[in-house]
DNA sequence: ATGAAAGCGCTAACAG
DNA sequence: CTGTTAGCGCTTTCAT
């Protein structure tokens, strides 16, 4: 078994084909300068000797590594699982690689990650999830690659985005539970230290309230951590403290499952006694019965948009706005009454 | 915004700090052989400067990149999302960065990939889920970059890998199946041709019935591609043909799953009139009703310690077996009616 | 269309 | 403990 083959180089095949490194190079990256029959001698010597480019010599030489970094709040997470399948096909349209690496929304832990990457000499930097720090956009600012943020924001619009109108959306699921005459709707959110997430769908829930003239009532909100357990026991409390709820919002699928089953264990009907929607429509909630009202949030596209939009950058193609929100949409299933559903956005 | 700022490097820290580069070097690299003094200065003038070293020199010079490559499946199938964490957490603590890639099981596609890894000078490649063809083997035998798989094996065992025995662990659910006093058990699994996954539980199942002295029924055998509604039609068509049927094994959570729900649609109670038990025990499978009992593959671990074992390739240190075959365990919840078990492994 | 040669930024002997 | 000096393998002007 070859193992021990010694690694063969540029110039050992310029050298077998009798030209120069510079032709060899031209062929391997495809210039048309080279006449065709030294192309096809060289090609020859390339597949007898088994030639293989290297790509840290070349990136060295070229300053491009054809390589973006992607940072990530948790690859197990369903949601950015989903979200980095959207970046990997379009980093692989356009002959990229990724480095890909797991933050768990820690910011000295995205911020080393971040360092590491640019000590790569990745093209381009895709950060995902995490909130914006000044440390963030100082070390962002200071370097010539290119940053693209996706499924959250830049509130000072410096960096360019890709996300959807989590405001908006939140808005809007939570007037759909309003227009099913509901007069106390819950809410199963995040933190409302979380930013990115937790506060906008907090705040959309909010506005439908006040939208329709329903009592925002603090008693009404649990807070958990958009995992099934606490969503589970956001609505066992909100049950055993407010009996009268009939209908709740969660700002993540898992929890509004988590609530579905908690309603279910306690003698509930859903959506006879109480309506649930949630939020993301991850797979899940087409796996459970009943099949679970969501908020479709286009993951993959959310990834695949922002990927093209930081090949651009590296490309240093002109780009209209560099801050993009993608349509959503609300899929209204069986633990809801409502079926049809049709808002005017603004 | 210094955008414009030129690339600083290991020349100037040393020329500012008034030493040679191979000093510099040294303290970047944490070489002891420096005095403490020079140290200081060194790295008061490398944060003053905001000197960031270059890996891909790095890389070039010392021929070792710190990246390992993963080919993957699927990164939005939550099993390989799972086994990928466990990869990225145990690659974080050894100071690796990974570069991930999705074959979708493709093995033109997958041998580019690790082409491409190859390219990028890869310290190591974890390879999961395909089958390992001649033409894999003749890569992965050319190089000198050391290879594992994760969740699938080398019936050749001339490569190592870590997984358990699917064959085994598949064998046991039928068992309990068995042992709950079924006749009729029906088995969903995947293609049969795929020698990594859907095979050997199908072997398994098979090898459980002899066992128990249960006949052996073409009828009872559906196939899917693992997914809910693949499971969910493959129930259906069952209970449609052979409505006798009380116990199925699925040879995935998501097919199981479908089954279930289709065994509720029809009006069938599980576990009442019907066991179920799924694979894999994924997060989904504690999250819907009944709580379905499955095969625990430990994903987390298999790409935890397949890592691990690259390391210590990587390093060159002994390694005692490449063949590791990790623990399962079977998750008994609500989809069957036998709560306990307990099988001598051989 | 092709070649020569100068780096890219860093590590790794080897001296001292 | 520190400096010198070759490269690492490739791209990229600049000539020809």
């Amino acid at each position: 078994m070859g193992k021990k083959k010694e690694t063969i180089t540029i110039y050992d095949v310029a050298h077998e084909a009798g030209v120069s490194m510079a032709t060899v190079s031209r062929v391997v990256n495809g210039n048309p300068n080279v006449k065709p029959a030294t192309r096809k001698k060289v090609l020859d010597v390339i597949r007898r000797l088994g030639y293989r480019p290297n790509a840290v010599a070349r990136g060295l030489a070229s300053k491009r590594t054809t390589t973006v970094g992607v940072v990530i709040p948790d690859i197990s997470n369903a949601f950015y699982a989903e979200l980095t399948r959207g970046i990997e096909d379009i980093a692989t349209m356009y002959h990229y690689n990724i480095i890909l690496s797991n933050s768990d929304l820690q910011k000295d832990r995205e911020l080393q990650l971040i360092e590491t990457l640019l000590e790569k000499q990745v093209d381009g930097l895709l950060f995902l999830g995490g909130e914006i720090t000044e440390a963030h956009r100082e070390i962002f600012s200071a370097t010539p690659v290119p940053v693209v943020l996706a499924a959250s924001r830049d509130e000072k619009k410096e960096l360019p985005y890709v996300t959807i109108d989590q405001i908006q959306a939140s808005k809007e699921a939570t007037l759909i539970l309003g227009h099913e005459g509901h007069q106390h709707v819950g809410f199963i959110g995040g933190p409302l230290t979380d930013s990115v997430n937790g506060y906008p769908r907090y705040l959309g829930y909010k506005e439908a309230l006040k939208e329709m003239d329903i009592a925002f009532e603090e008693e009404l909100i649990r807070l958990g951590d958009y995992r099934y357990r606490s969503g589970y026991k956001a609505m066992k409390e909100l049950l055993e403290n407010r009996p009268e709820i009939t209908a709740v919002f969660a700002a993540s699928d898992e929890m509004a499952v988590g609530a579905l089953h908690a309603a279910l264990d306690m003698g509930r009907d859903v959506p006879k006694d109480l309506s649930v929607i949630g939020f993301e429509n991850i797979p899940l909630a087409s796996q459970v019965r009943p099949l679970l009202s969501s908020v479709g949030v286009p993951m993959y596209d959310i990834g695949a948009v922002a990927m093209r939009l930081l090949t651009k950058y590296m490309n240093e193609e002109q780009v209209e706005t560099g801050q993009v929100y993608l349509p959503y949409d609300i899929q209204l299933r069986e633990s809801t009454r409502l079926k049809e559903w049709e808002e005017e956005k603004e």
